[in-house]
DNA sequence: GACCGAATGTAATATGGTATAACTTCCGGC
DNA sequence: GCCGGAAGTTATACCATATTACATTCGGTC
């Protein structure tokens, strides 16, 4: 647990591995207070290092909040792939949105970091930021469980999608608290799950109908 | 269109009317740079005044964000009323989806501060805020166009609020410029309030079975 | 095994934003 | 016309980002 040094000890001029502690102690800000609660000068006084250090591992701020994003989305994926893993008498489909739900509540400021800041939509494609959103989209095909017909598996995956992604950002908002319709939020998410899955496979009865 | 007094250019020492100045401009700023765009200190100067000028009318940013979120929400259920009200071949429930991506998306920076930010989230219920939100929540009931049985309706219309959300989160941040299910955001909202109202209709009928 | 360039750290500093304190001006009620 | 409070002002403390110029160390090469 010492503060300096992960590997070289030799002196106490050269941290020794600065960039991977900055991005770990900026991420264990992240959870604590959100985006916006990571301050480059903090960070730097509470690894031993003189203010402007890490500036030359990341060019500003941004460049290195970018990089937690992209740790934090291994975490998630990492997260809902195991949720999808283990065996339970749920669906995988519920037991993927229970999990998200989870985790965007639990690790609250990781979640805004990932898809409420500015972060992603500054990172286009080619990134290893969109590579690893792309990646999460693909575990919510495969919690899908259906057979490719046409593309409506992939239309499906898109709507439950943004649905429980918008349940978690008004939960955290605490838009969904009134209990307005005496639901939790455990049961809105599996709701949405067997209605996802219902209206996926009524279309695809309707499609082979045509076929 | 003279950037000082409203109503009293009596002398140039005092403003006239700087606090709801100050709500105007700070709106404007969001609209063209998101909610971490507004600056203090640029809007005193922006709007002629000193720096400190503003802290008599807001006790600090945070403030003055929240009386600017207010006044976003009020817009943003003005434009939602206006579309479930004006006629169209579309369902109310259509025309209400698409708007609300269309502000979300046009109107980009205001719809992060309402949504995304920490504001509402920090301003708990009993708040103009928070009655300002509900209020939008309402128009979701009544573009419905749904007879009360039971909670199904409110239900619903929960469900259909977060995944039209999650849509414009997700849209907004590039998360959705894939194509990858070959379907644009707005047919995919249409999508969404097609299978809100099927779903809806059928959960009605096994609960008028059930009685 | 000394040298040298690149990588990584430091000190010093410019810039800009938030916020407070103490003083000033003006409005409005009496 | 006086006087208290509302709404401005100047001056200042503090903190964060970011850059510049300088110092130290690492690692490879001769």
């Amino acid at each position: 647990m010492s503060p300096r040094p992960a590997r070289k000890p030799f002196n106490t001029y050269h941290h020794g591995d600065l960039r991977d502690a900055l991005v770990q102690a900026a991420l264990q800000q992240v959870e604590l207070g959100g985006p916006e609660a990571v301050s480059i000068s903090a960070l730097a006084k509470k690894l031993g290092v003189s203010q402007p250090a890490p500036y030359r591992h990341f060019a500003d701020r941004e460049t290195l909040l970018t990089a937690v994003t992209a740790e934090a989305f291994r975490q998630f994926s990492a997260t809902l792939r195991e949720s999808i893993g283990k065996p339970s008498t749920r669906s995988k489909l519920s037991r993927f949105a229970l999990a998200m739900l989870d985790f965007g509540l639990r690790r609250n400021g990781i979640y805004r970091l990932m898809f409420a800041s500015r972060t992603m939509a500054c990172a286009p494609k080619g990134t290893e930021l969109h590579a690893a959103a792309m990646e999460t989209f693909g575990l919510v095909l495969e919690a899908l469980e259906a057979p490719a017909v046409g593309l409506l598996r992939e239309r499906h995956a898109l709507k439950i999608w943004a649905a429980l992604h918008g349940v978690v950002m008004l939960a955290e908002q605490g838009l969904l608290t009134g209990q307005v319709a005496h639901i939790t939020r455990e049961e809105l998410v599996e709701d949405i799950a067997e209605q996802t899955k219902l209206s996926l496979s009524l279309a695809i009865k309707a499609a082979e109908k045509d076929r």
